[in-house]
DNA sequence: TGGTTTATGTCAGTCATGTTGACATATTTG
DNA sequence: CAAATATGTCAACATGACTGACATAAACCA
């Protein structure tokens, strides 16, 4: 198997055609695009750990997502979790299911509306989901650290920044996060009360 | 369909226990956990315009991967692909074989060593790929600006941070990036040559 | 009250993308 | 020439997404 780390190759960039030209844009460009290719890896890192220990359990991706928001929003309705995932009912039921089957998790008819299930997890869930958010949260706290500690607001705004301008209004409702850094940029859309009417 | 846009109920979060304590450790966690959160919700929004493109194709997430190394690195041979997108040969030759039977990716076998077979995108290849960069270049671009000038700098240390530290020097070498922006966290693996022997 | 809407669950089939394992072919290398 | 290497390919399987259809219970409303 070809190892990733030795090689005894010239490098594997033939110099593009724009970039030998002064051509600032050119640059621009590059930089943005290595942007791209970081935050593919950033991510694929960013999930690697809590999958090893997933598999521990028989549990994949959609599983750990539906255990850490449910751990984060006790008592969550399947509604509103559909509606933070965007998956499909049938997506979701297939890894709920094992997770309640299991016992991470535990249904609770509403009390105020029958039809609706409310969703929290066990002990056995609360320690999992920790387990694996203290996983991610290490690698954060690291990679926060290395980006100074003005960086922090800045890369916390910038993630917040990437999320689509109509989502926004629901993230920030759900993580319980203010105005962005850079207050103006998004004037005019911060006029609502921040912890209600986004999410349910 | 449950809108997240329009509910008119209590906010979702029970505040957690630990929330009410003077304990900073827990806001501290808690701000980590957001990020958690951000970066999901960041990458699926990241993906989401050039998936809608690529549907267009028949293609889907995996195709971008292969278009895009490609694109970016002009006459890489098949086991480099297999480095950097970390999958195994037969998942790659599926999308693969579409993206050259369908004209958007030549294959030509290595001058040096005729066992290797090196891509490259064709001007199609070429088009597709530039129009799904344009579209996460754009949305990067904007969410930098919203990080603010002296962010945009801390984003990018953010993203390498988060990748794992044993791929570094060879993400490093591929983006052609340098030492970190906070030099000496990293000191003693920034010894080696930074455009040799990471990646072939 | 009774019909409609809502929240949820479930069955059945499909698709995209990853995996393992086994094996074939061509080419380079020792 | 034998062994190692780079690539390709067949087959089977797992995961996690999708659509479409239908069922049930509860709430809402005219």
């Amino acid at each position: 198997m070809t190892d990733i780390n030795q090689q005894t190759r010239p490098p594997l960039h033939a110099p593009r055609p724009s970039e030998a030209a002064a051509s600032a844009p050119a640059d621009r460009r590059d930089a943005l695009i290595s942007c791209i290719e970081l935050f593919f890896f950033a991510y694929r890192d960013f999930t690697g750990e809590p999958d090893a220990v997933l598999e521990e359990y028989g549990f994949g991706r959609a599983h750990h997502r539906v255990l850490h928001f449910v751990h984060r929003n006790p008592g969550i309705r399947v509604a509103d979790l559909l509606a933070i995932l965007k998956i499909t009912k049938q997506s979701l039921a297939r890894v709920l299911k094992q997770l309640v089957d299991e016992g991470f998790i535990a249904q609770r008819t509403g009390a105020d509306d029958r039809r609706e299930r409310h969703l929290k997890v066990t002990a056995k869930g609360a320690k999992l989901a920790s387990r694996l958010a203290e996983l991610q949260i290490r690698r954060i706290e690291t990679a926060l650290a290395k980006a100074g500690p003005a960086g922090e607001g800045a890369a916390r705004d910038f993630l917040l920044a990437m999320i689509a301008a109509e989502d926004q209004p629901a993230v920030r409702s759900l993580l319980r996060i203010g105005a962005g850094g850079n207050p103006g940029a998004t004037a005019g859309t911060t006029g609502g009360d921040p912890a209600k009417g986004q999410l349910p």
